[in-house]
DNA sequence: CACTCGCGTGGATACGTTTTCAAGCATCTC
DNA sequence: GAGATGCTTGAAAACGTATCCACGCGAGTG
């Protein structure tokens, strides 16, 4: 339609040069008279700075990137709405991918991100060192939020497969330290999987299982540890990310362990598929199976009885990522530690 | 760290000008030789052309805008999951924005798109044609989803508010036939809400009540419609949006209304509100109370009875509109109405 | 053979902004 | 009063791309 009013525009109407306009805008310094003049044009003409010319400039695309796995899991939505209120705060725009957990599609996306100049990127990270080095290398500032990829365990020094892709073009080999240095903010899964555990522990639980999903690894080894010595690994399955296949591997645990008394669920689509599984299985809750669910999202107080649940706050996670991708430049961003709570509700018991 | 490859770089290293360089990329015509040549020196230089040069040649910004109401809320969550992947598999960029319900923050995220020269918006609208008419006027393509803004009633003829204020500039007042001609995305609400009315009606029920949030007067209006000619106004409640006033409008309704023996929730956090007040009421599902709730979503299944729902297929609604919203400019985009379909499940009972 | 036509090509321009730079002017200092 | 100093100002240059246009060349046509 009527096309929008350019920088020049204004400047010819207020009578002044553009530098000047692009000045008074931009909060630099002017005289007090041409200011007034500048604004009144520019409000005249409902003048808008547009972001591209401004962005092609600085070389930069304003805003931030976030990647999620999957926008249906209710606490990704969380981490979401925090990272979006953040970004509205100061009135920058969120380009916003879901990966649906793959790699691939990971790496697709930050690919398209990096040709759209997007700088700032906060992601639930699905794929490996290897998934994120061209968004390193490319100088993007990167955080990570509710988990750190490829740390199967984070305090053993496992090869890093990673040094030698690095030594390209006659670059020297990345130092062999740890291979992704990526500030993170994560919930403190450690403390909350060893409360949980603890919890049914004194409930008299002896045969504990965890159900996780891909990323959870992290919390996988957190329920190792805190199980203690002779950790049965036939007491830890995963899924692959989708619904159906949560609830296979939920329902195939249930099947092929019939001692276990309590399941702790590294995230709600996990509850949710033990939930389902269980009482495909005409299981109980609590009474058969204590379970304990690590996301506390609206509907665990709907199911009966309510899931009890670790509850992190997806929601803070995501507005502090976003703040700390915003300030960083300025600051070196340090990774952030949430705190966990758990919530008793109705679905652990006494072991039957 | 190590800038970007620009076109110049390309054409340099192919020894072709940036002209062909840019025709090769862009699939215009040239010749095998040269095309070959740009494209092994695009691949050696690992070129991307910047989204940002191209934005800002073309005048405007690929991809498209996303405005929800809160991602909290699974079914946005599934709609913008339709929305991304139709994206993806175009690789174009999505903005996203959460307006928290609140018409002016959707206006402020308008005028965000508007500034970054997004033209394509999908948007589940919560303002009204006052809102919507900055973007209208920029030429933006809009498509709603999920509903259509102050169409509280969608066949009467309301006063028109909305000529007024077009008149300036001294253009002729706008024509006061619909305010908005924006394609939408919707689901069949009408032929949804009757099923349901129906399907409670033959299990006996005679007071049904209807529990909306904002942007649910078209379901509240095809409720009217549904029930027939003596409507009780104080069977229909609107909640504001938060999951607070949802549970304080179910919670009134119940109170106020001991006589009411069924109740339809326009959406899933109005259902969700529902069950809660039914439970803290000491009201039996389904024996004392029937319960159909709009949105489908996993943990439907999981509450005890599982609940009866009006499924509307929230994915498809997302991606068919990021189709509508692509393919606009080239075809005038229609209207779509997706089909309903009454799931039931455990929630309905007959009359006590 | 001359002329035209079509195609492949590259130089130049424009998109809207920020930022640098030098110039203009008034005030201050010695 | 002359020089220095500070502030305001506008012209111009970049940012990376797509596209217009003019040019050259080979083939086809009269």
């Amino acid at each position: 339609m009527a096309k929008r009013a350019t920088i020049k525009d204004v400047a010819e109407a207020a009578g002044v040069g553009v530098a000047t306009v692009s000045r008074v805008l931009s909060g630099g310094s002017a005289s007090a008279a041409a200011r007034e003049r500048v604004l009144a044009a520019a409000a005249q003409l409902d003048y808008r700075p547009s972001a591209l010319g401004r962005n092609l400039r600085q070389r930069r695309t304003g805003g931030m990137g976030l990647l999620v796995p999957d926008l249906t899991d209710t606490f990704y939505g969380q981490l979401a709405e925090g990272v979006l209120a953040c970004a509205r705060s100061v009135g920058e725009p969120v380009v916003l991918g879901s990966t649906g957990g793959d790699p691939e599609q990971e790496a697709d996306l930050i690919g398209m991100l990096l040709e759209q100049s997007v700088d700032r990127l906060i992601a639930v990270p699905s794929g490996d060192a290897e998934t994120w080095a061209p968004a390193i290398r490319a100088g993007m500032i990167v955080i990570f939020a509710d988990r750190i990829p490829g740390q199967a365990s984070a305090d053993d020094t496992r090869p890093s497969a990673v040094g030698d892709l690095m030594a390209l073009d006659g670059l020297p080999p990345a130092p062999p330290a740890r291979p992704l240095d990526v500030p993170a903010v994560v919930a403190d899964d450690r403390a909350g999987i060893r409360t949980a555990v603890r919890y049914l522990r004194g409930l008299g639980h002896k045969r504990i299982a965890f159900l996780g999903g891909p990323g959870h690894e992290g919390r996988a080894h957190a329920f190792r540890a805190a199980v203690g010595a002779p950790v049965d690994e036939e007491l830890i399955v995963f899924g692959t990310g989708s619904r159906d296949s949560a609830y296979a591997a939920a329902s195939g645990l249930f099947q092929s362990r019939p001692d276990l008394s309590a399941v702790v669920a590294g995230g709600n689509v996990l509850g949710e598929a033990a939930v389902l599984a269980a009482r495909e299985l005409d299981l109980r809750v609590p009474k058969d199976v204590s379970l304990v669910m690590y996301d506390d999202v609206p509907w665990a107080e709907l199911c009966s009885p309510p899931l009890t649940v670790i509850a992190q706050p997806g929601r803070d996670m995501g507005y502090r990522a976003a703040e700390l991708v915003l300030r960083a430049g300025t600051r070196r961003a340090r990774s952030v530690v949430l705190p966990t709570e758990l919530i008793i509700r109705g679905s652990c018991g006494p072991r039957r």
